[in-house]
DNA sequence: TGGAAAATGCTTGTATACAATCATCGAGAC
DNA sequence: GTCTCGATGATTGTATACAAGCATTTTCCA
C-alpha cells in the first residue's frame, strides 16, 4: 500500500532534479543502502521510486541497473529489483578480496601518505566516534575508501570501493553488534604514522578478519523495510 | 552513410535474439572491442546498433551503459557513445593496478593450481600461437582471466577481468608491434609448474612492465572504424 | 474443510513518440 | 577570402503506451 511515500523521504535529499538526475538518485539510494536504511531483501518497485523522485521509470531503471552491476541490488527478470542479500560464501569472498587488495595497496599507500592525509583520516575517525549508528557505518566505509585513495590509483580505488559497499551489505545481513568497532581505526592511524609496512599490513588483515569473525552466518536476513518512513514525502501526489 | 551495415556483421554472431538479447549483444560488442575490430574513438550510434541487432534503442542503450560502467565505452551527454580511448595516465594506472593485483593474486593461485588448470592454460597458449592477430589478443586476455580464476574469488576475478579488457583497449591505442608476445606465456606455465611463488610473481610483474614499456604514448589514436565491414548485414532493411 | 485451478491485478520488459541538444552546412558581412 | 552567425539535419534524452509475466486471491470441487 502506497509504496511511494516510503521513498519520498529518500527523495527529499535530491535537490537538483531535472538535468542529470541520475547521479542524485544514485547517491540517495547508495547512501540509504550503505547506511542500512534500506535492508537487504527490500524490494525496489520502479513505479514507487519514479514517483518518489519525480522522474520516469526510464531514469530509475538506469540507476537500478548501475546498482545491480555494483552488486548492491539484484535484478531478477520479471521480478524487479531488490537490495542484494549476500550469501555467506559471497560474504567470505568479499572479505578475502579485501584482505588481499587492501594489504597489497597499503604498500602503495605508505610511501605516498602525507600529514594532510593523516589529518583527514583522523577527522573521519573523529566523526565516526560521534556519529549515530547509521552514519558510523557509512563513515567507516568512507575511512577505508579515503585510505586506499591515497595510493592514487583510480582503478584500484573504484574496485575496492565496490567491495567496501558490499561489506556494508554483508554486515546488514549477518552483523550482530556494531560494524567493526570504529574505535579500532585510531590504531591504524598510529601505525601509519610510524611508517612501517609490515605492522600496518598485519593490522589491516587482522582488522578485516575480526569483522568477519564477528558475523553470524546463521541469520536469514529477509526483511521488508519501511520506505515511507525512510524517504518521506518528496512531493504530494503530483503528476498531471 | 548507412552506419547500419557496419554493425550488421557484428550482429551476425548473435543467434538467439528475442528473449534476453542483452547478453548476446554485450558479448558481440565486447569481443569486437577486445579483438580490435572496433577501434578506440569509434562512435556507436544507438540507431545503427539497434537496427543491426534487430532490437530497440532501449536495449542497445542498456548494453552501452554496462560497457560504459566497465570503461570500455565512453558516454558523453548528448554526444552518444564511443569506444573509450584511454589516456596515457589511465593506461599507466591500469598496468600498475594489474601488477599489484595479479602479483597478490598469484599467492592465492599457486596453492590451488591443479594439473587440469595447467593443461587448460597450455591449451590457451597453444591457440594463442596459432591464432590470427585479432584472436591472439582476445586469447591473451583469456589466458590472464583463466589464470586469476584459479584463485576462485569471483570478486577479484571480475575486477581483474575489467582491467584486462581495458588493457586490450590500451594496446589498441598505444601498441606498436603485437600485444605482449603471446609466446611469453609458456614461460609462466613452466614457473607455475615449479611452484615457487617469488619467481612467478617476479615474472608476472616483469611481463606486465614489458608490455607497458612496448607502448608508444605519443600516438593520438583517433580513428573511425569501418562498421560495415565489421559486422556485416544482419538482416535487410527489415522492420514493419 | 482443504487443495487446486483459474482469474484478476500489479509489476516489469520493450518499443516508440516527442522534445531537446549538438554538429554540420550554408549564407552573409566585413 | 575568411570569419561569424544562422538554419538544417541528425542523434540523443525522457517519458509514455502497450504487451507479457508473475503473484495473489478467489472460486470451485473433492
Amino acid at each position: 500500500m502506497n509504496d511511494t511515500r516510503q521513498f519520498h523521504l529518500l527523495a527529499g535529499q535530491v535537490s537538483d532534479r531535472g538535468a542529470r538526475s541520475d547521479e542524485a538518485i544514485y547517491q540517495a539510494l547508495w547512501e540509504a543502502i550503505v547506511e542500512h536504511r534500506l535492508s537487504p531483501g527490500a524490494r525496489l518497485p520502479e513505479d514507487a521510486l519514479s514517483h518518489a523522485f519525480g522522474v520516469s521509470r526510464t531514469t530509475v531503471r538506469r540507476v537500478l541497473q548501475r546498482l545491480a552491476l555494483e552488486q548492491l541490488v539484484t535484478l531478477r527478470p520479471n521480478r524487479g529489483a531488490q537490495i542484494t542479500s549476500p550469501t555467506p560464501s559471497e560474504a567470505r569472498d568479499v572479505f578475502r578480496a579485501r584482505r588481499l587488495m587492501e594489504g597489497a595497496l597499503l604498500a602503495e599507500v605508505l610511501p605516498r601518505i602525507t600529514p594532510a592525509d593523516l589529518k583527514a583520516l583522523e577527522a573521519i575517525h573523529e566523526r565516526e566516534t560521534r556519529a549515530e549508528r547509521e552514519h558510523a557505518i557509512r563513515l567507516s566505509a568512507e575511512f577505508h575508501s579515503r585510505l586506499v585513495a591515497i595510493a592514487d590509483s583510480p582503478s584500484l580505488s573504484e574496485a575496492l570501493s565496490q567491495l567496501i559497499s558490499r561489506t556494508s551489505l554483508i554486515i546488514a545481513v549477518y552483523g550482530r553488534a556494531r560494524a567493526g568497532c570504529p574505535c579500532e581505526h585510531i590504531e591504524l592511524i598510529e601505525l601509519l604514522r610510524d611508517g612501517a609496512l609490515a605492522p600496518v599490513q598485519r593490522w589491516m588483515s587482522a582488522h578485516l578478519t575480526r569483522i568477519e569473525a564477528s558475523l553470524d552466518f546463521t541469520a536469514s536476513g529477509d526483511a521488508l523495510p519501511d520506505f515511507e518512513h525512510l524517504f518521506g514525502h518528496h512531493r504530494e501526489q503530483s503528476a498531471s
